[in-house]
DNA sequence: ATATCGTATGAACGTCTGTTCATATATGCA
DNA sequence: TGCATATATGAACAGACGTTCATACGATAT
């Protein structure tokens, strides 16, 4: 008999590419595993009708919570949620005076990112 | 006895607004439910790993499923499913040639995102 | 002090999600 | 025709996620 039963019996293509050189390009233009972590995450924490609802309004105004929590008809503590999820990652950032706290987006990239995603989206309408 | 009970006891601030100005200023520049809705399921989509890698890996070359699969150590059957999400959400397109299917960017306005992205997230870095 | 307001947070619950496994389809080759 | 290859897909399971509810905390006002 022979001897092909060596090979692990996985998935297709164990170890030949069908365009080695195309592979090879996209290894050399292809970012940390930590930078992509952080981008996957990024956009999983915008991936969420309610946190990217917030992001954007906070990409026009400086808001508080209470006027976010009223604007989109959510209740107080599932913003302070997601704003604290927002905050984890850097997208936001606030100030406290007296008891209210005012929000605003900590990065301009993320404004832009809406512009370009938004441009993504309207095709799809 | 007063009648503040009449107020339903429910979340902060149930009617008026801190900033009411500010508040209009964002309801004005608010997209349409249907592009936020988008927006956050493009994200959101992205917002994985796996489907970051591939859609990231495509914007850099044409792949097919098997090179992948190879290149990010995902198995196929993963690969296969993560693509087919992307291509519900129009993120990605694939040509066949025989029994090969060959998947790049559907958008160009996807490789913007990505750069726009790792610009704000190399700040983290 | 005590009450009230704006905000934050922990626990809990139901839902959604990504992977794996098994299998199906379809093309190419012998 | 039969077999291997490349890809697709359905079911199922474990883990993650977002909301709600209750409550805590700090600041202001009475």
């Amino acid at each position: 008999m022979s001897e092909k039963a060596a090979q692990p019996v996985g998935d297709a293509c164990e170890i030949q590419f069908v365009d080695e050189g195309k592979v090879e390009n996209v290894r050399r233009a292809m970012k940390s595993a930590e930078a992509i972590g952080l981008l996957a995450e990024t956009f999983r924490i915008l991936g969420d009708p309610t946190r990217i609802k917030i992001a954007f309004a906070l990409s026009k105004e400086e808001l508080c919570v209470c006027d976010i929590a009223n604007l989109l008809g959510v209740s107080q503590s599932a913003v302070s949620h997601s704003l604290r999820t927002l905050r984890q990652m850097k997208l936001v950032r606030f100030r406290k005076e007296g008891k209210i706290a005012y929000y605003t987006l900590d990065d301009e990239h993320i404004a832009n990112l809406f512009d370009e995603g938004f441009r993504h989206v309207e095709e799809l309408l």
